[in-house]
DNA sequence: AGCACGCCGACT
DNA sequence: GTCGGCGTGCTC
């Protein structure tokens, strides 16, 4: 009886050893799915090698190994060899423990009991609603203010909240569920309807005539293609140049040489016109992934890529784990997007995840953007991806032109908003029966409610950031905790009266628009919108498309690859939001965001034009955004990054320490930053005995201070980073972090209150 | 992730 | 005096 490693789609870390029984010998090898005794549950599991390897994960003291016997064999197909690779390749390199890695990668259906969400129901939301109108009915009544709180917070939490999250309420929780306001479904159970089964018509729209920029990109990416050896491009196309046909017909080529297609999208859910795109192209032959699927439908799609049934995969991030066989092309739309990196558990960057399976495949790799990270456009000027360019738009008009509106000099109208230029041009759209789009990346109606006598801001109990007014739901809301709570009469530090909401957000925009212009229609695309009612960003954008709405306020999510060709205006109605935030890529998610969004003008027969509106006229991000010269934005922000050493110049890693007791987290921080820094384990790390970090040398030690977010659900937040000049350097460090990581963890449990030390490799937020 | 072991508040 | 809260630790 043989014995094999398994890594169990649990967080621990190391494989755990297994007999294989008489009985199911010949069915076990290398990638197979199976269940296994785990503790006194049985849980999924994946074979990562045959025979038991010897320190396979560290035995406690003295105990002999007792093997336990595989349990069965999932009926699921194997996990192919190239993503066992890439999964060791995940652990290693992010420093997360391969049973979380296996549990990411594993079809959601084998995965360990769907994640449970807590969500209000219908009558909840009511409840709500009534509570803040102080409106007296018993069947609404959700007795008491600990009930109220609570209620708000899981309303305005769109998805729902994870169990966990809630432990602390459960007895509030509890009442909440017994009334009938709140529920804990499956999530699955909650979903929209699947799509409808892809239908099998092959290749029903023809492609169609290529422009000069679309055919001199597709020639290379064909020899590519024909070679059948890894070669990155990267294809910088502005917005509207047809990046998703080259996409398209680079996705053919492979499946005509017999091999298979990955294309990885943002956010699958904001593009429902990709999908439909490629299903008109490619027919039953593409797998379709996203979050929002059944874990029955998903399971499906997976099993489809495995037996080779679809042979184009198209999903975002966690699609880059598609079991697709003899890959012979990866795509990555928005390869700058930063939503590509998982920002929880393994924190994988999912754009560079591609990249590494390309290479192993020995497959064509496509990163596509009108806006690429500094990170893609410095490894083309290197060399390194085959840079092409795209600078021409593929429909008639040229790229709109974008005038930047100084608000230190043109004043909106009070409550309004909107300069005096930027009124104009909306009336204008208005008035010729077009679109328009208002950009504003923050949500809410007021960013803060200060008094007006003390000054003094409605701050979150939990989390150092001031709390949001949303006025639809009558709650002031935390953004990063989800706490929802009833305004107060008075302010509570000075008992003023005059407390009042300041500044703006798209729920304030579209109240002004429906003020300035009575009688045009508005639809609101944000995250609270979308968490209002279910697929109300889908039934906008759609009206949208119909003609049906004419001025359109939303987030980023509306400035994602949309194509609304009704829309030839795009007013940026603040574009210093997030401009000054404490992290270096702001500069570069300014002029990205710009970009994209003025990119949605202009795209149908009338040509667009873009209003910025700014405080900040001269900010390069804005300039350059302004004249289309992604050039100059890169040329300015390079500098600025070679400087410090910053990313794509220098590696980085991150690693944060979050407690209830400040004390012990700083402590915490110290002590591991001053053991990085002399080399050598203190007293209390029982860590190994010497690290390769040393100060001033290869990989720095930059910190640790309070986080900038300085605390989070009542969390105190400390960090340090590491810098390397070099991404081989920064390995060593990222093991001694986990080594002495899990030691000082457990060292501040014996000083008092414990300590969670998160590593993120390559941070895409230092927030 | 679960599920059990192990120390401090409100009940029969 | 117990029942029971969730903090901490382990799972081949």
């Amino acid at each position: 009886m043989s014995a094999v490693e398994v890594a169990v789609a649990l967080p621990v870390t190391g494989t755990f050893s297994y007999r294989v029984p008489d009985r199911l010998t010949g069915q076990i090898d290398i990638g197979s799915q199976v269940v296994v005794p785990f503790g006194r549950r049985r849980v999924a599991g994946l074979v990562m090698a045959l025979g038991a390897s010897e320190g396979a994960s560290p035995r406690p003291t003295g105990r002999a190994r007792v093997e336990a016997e595989i349990a069965e064999v999932a009926q699921a197909p194997s996990v192919p060899p190239s993503l066992l690779a890439l999964a060791r390749f995940v652990a290693d390199y992010y420093g997360a423990p391969i049973g979380e890695v296996v549990r990411t990668l594993l079809p959601p259906g084998t995965r360990p009991a769907a994640r449970r969400r807590v969500v209000a129901t219908k009558l909840g939301r009511k409840a709500l609603v009534a509570a803040g109108a102080a409106l007296r009915r018993a069947d609404l009544d959700v007795g008491g203010a600990d009930q109220e709180r609570l209620l708000a917070r899981i309303v305005a939490a769109a998805g729902g909240l994870a169990p966990r999250s809630l432990a602390a309420d459960r007895a509030t929780l509890e009442r909440l569920v017994a009334r009938g306001f709140v529920e804990a479904r499956d999530r699955l159970a909650r979903a929209a309807r699947p799509e409808a089964a892809p239908r099998v018509d092959v290749a029903t729209r023809a492609p169609p005539t290529l422009t000069a920029d679309q055919s001199a990109a597709l020639t290379e990416i064909s020899a590519a293609i024909d070679a059948r050896a890894f070669r990155p491009f990267l294809l910088h196309g502005v917005t509207g140049s047809g990046k998703t046909e080259v996409y398209m017909q680079a996705a053919a080529r492979t499946l005509a040489a017999g091999r298979t297609a990955l294309v990885l999208v943002p956010e699958i859910a904001l593009t429902p016109q990709l999908s439909s795109r490629f299903r008109a192209r490619f027919g039953g032959g593409v797998a379709v992934l996203h979050s929002d699927l059944p874990p029955g439908e998903r399971t499906r799609e997976w099993h489809r890529l495995r037996r080779g049934e679809a042979r184009v995969a198209l999903g975002a991030r966690s699609a880059v784990f598609a079991p697709l066989v003899d890959l012979g092309l990866v795509v990555v739309d928005e390869e700058h997007d930063g939503s590509y990196k998982q920002q929880e558990g393994v924190r994988y960057h999912a754009r560079d995840l591609a990249l590494v399976r390309a290479r192993d495949a020995r497959a064509t790799c496509l990163l596509g953007s009108a806006t690429p990270s500094l990170e893609s456009f410095e490894a083309a000027r290197r060399g390194r991806y085959r840079l092409l360019a795209m600078p021409s738009r593929a429909t008639p008009h040229p790229l709109p032109e974008i005038e930047i509106v100084d608000l230190r000099l043109h004043r909106p109208a009070p409550g309004t908003f909107l300069s005096g230029r930027l009124t104009a041009a909306v009336r204008a759209t208005l008035a010729a029966g077009r679109q328009a789009i208002l950009f504003l990346n923050r949500r809410g109606f007021a960013t803060l409610v200060l008094c007006r006598d003390c000054g003094v801001a409605a701050r979150c109990r939990d989390c150092s950031v001031a709390l949001v007014w949303h006025r639809a739901m009558r709650r002031l809301v935390c953004h990063w905790c989800g706490l929802a709570e009833r305004p107060p009469e008075t302010c509570p530090a000075c008992g003023g009266a005059r407390v009042e909401p300041l500044g703006v957000g798209t729920e304030r925009v579209e109240a002004a628009l429906a003020e300035t212009f009575p009688g045009a229609r508005i639809g609101r695309i944000d995250r609270d919108a979308a968490a209002a009612r279910r697929g109300t960003t889908e039934a906008t954008l759609a009206a949208a498309a119909r003609g049906e709405i004419d001025l359109i306020v939303g987030t980023q999510m509306i400035a994602k690859g949309h194509d609304l060709p009704g829309v030839t205006l795009v007013g940026v109605v603040l574009a210093d939001v997030g401009m000054c935030l404490p992290d270096f890529r702001a500069g570069e998610r300014t002029f990205q965001l710009v970009t994209q969004v003025a990119g949605r003008a202009g795209r149908g027969d009338e040509p667009g034009r873009v209003i910025v509106q700014t405080f900040q006229p001269d900010h390069p991000s804005l300039v350059a955004a302004a004249r289309h010269d992604y050039a100059a934005f890169f040329a300015a922000e390079a500098a600025e990054r070679a400087k410090l050493g910053n990313p794509p110049f220098g590696f980085l890693a991150l690693v944060r320490f979050e407690g209830a007791d400040a004390a012990a987290v700083e402590r915490c921080a110290r002590e591991l930053a001053a053991s990085l820094r002399t080399g050598c384990g203190t007293p209390t790390l029982r860590g190994p005995p010497s690290v390769v970090v040393q100060n001033g040398g290869a990989v720095r030690v930059l910190g640790p201070g309070p986080a900038p977010i300085a605390r989070v659900r009542g969390m105190h937040r400390w960090q340090l980073a590491l810098k390397a000049t070099e991404r081989k350097t920064l390995r060593p460090a990222v093991a001694a972090i986990i080594a002495l990581g899990s030691a000082a963890g457990r060292s501040g449990g014996a000083h008092g209150a414990r300590v969670r030390v998160v590593l993120d490799v390559d941070p895409v937020s230092l927030l």
